[in-house]
Order: structure tokens, then C-alpha cells, then sequence
DNA sequence: AAAATGACCTGGG
DNA sequence: ACCCAGGCCATTT
């Protein structure tokens, strides 16, 4: 794994706000990456210092070690999740994006 | 060197 | 909702 790509990531982690959400595979795709698993094993290894809960899988699922901890985190920044599955349609970022209509 | 293993994705039936 | 196939790619067996 290089340095670049590492940092990459990691920078556009870091960038998603509060109360949004972006998928592996927009990680991936913003940091100039083909493969989503990277972006999944970048965060597996190190997610300390970052807002590793705003990355979910594209379907709006997470994965199950995983589930508890990271909806609990999201819902506190009120992003709910409908049982096991998150609304990308309501919380899924683009950098330009204006206030979201209601449902 | 070859196969299995993931915090994955998309398209099809 | 379900299952499956194929693509993806660094790391570890």
C-alpha cells in the first residue's frame, strides 16, 4: 500500500461532515481509487482519528461486527437507521450539496 | 507460487 | 426479499 493513496483516504475521510454519509466505493471513486476494498482495509487497519462511522456499504448496510457501535455513532449526529439499514438517499454527501428536501 | 480472506460493488435472475 | 457470478486488490496463509 503506498503512502499516497493512504493519505488519500484518509483525507477524504476526514472531510465528510457531520450528519452525512458517503459509501466505500465513493471514498474510493473520490480518491481516484478503482477498488472499494482498499478504502475498507485502509480503515480496518487505522480508524482511530477519524469519523470512520460516516463510511457505510453503498446499500446503506454496515458490516456486522461492526453495527452496533457505528449506528449508535451515527445516531448521534442524527443520521437513524431504519433497523439495520441507513437511507443513502437522505444522507449520502456531495461536496455541493444544498439543504435536503424531507423525504 | 497458489489460494484464501476481507469494514466492497454491480448486475442479473 | 433471496441467491449467484464476476470484478476488485492488498495482505496473509
Amino acid at each position: 500500500m503506498n503512502e499516497e493513496t493512504w493519505e488519500q483516504v484518509r483525507a477524504v475521510v476526514a472531510s465528510i461532515p457531520p450528519g452525512s454519509v458517503l459509501s466505500y466505493g465513493d471514498v474510493a471513486e473520490i480518491a481516484g481509487l478503482r477498488s472499494a476494498r482498499i478504502v475498507g482495509r485502509i480503515l480496518a487497519e487505522d480508524s482511530a482519528d477519524l469519523p470512520w462511522h460516516r463510511v457505510l456499504r453503498s446499500n446503506g448496510t454496515v458490516a456486522e461486527h461492526l453495527r452496533q457501535r457505528q449506528l449508535e455513532l451515527l445516531r448521534a449526529e442524527g443520521v437513524l437507521a431504519d433497523g439495520a439499514r441507513v437511507s443513502m438517499r437522505r444522507y449520502r454527501w456531495t461536496p455541493d450539496e444544498e439543504p435536503r428536501p424531507e423525504v
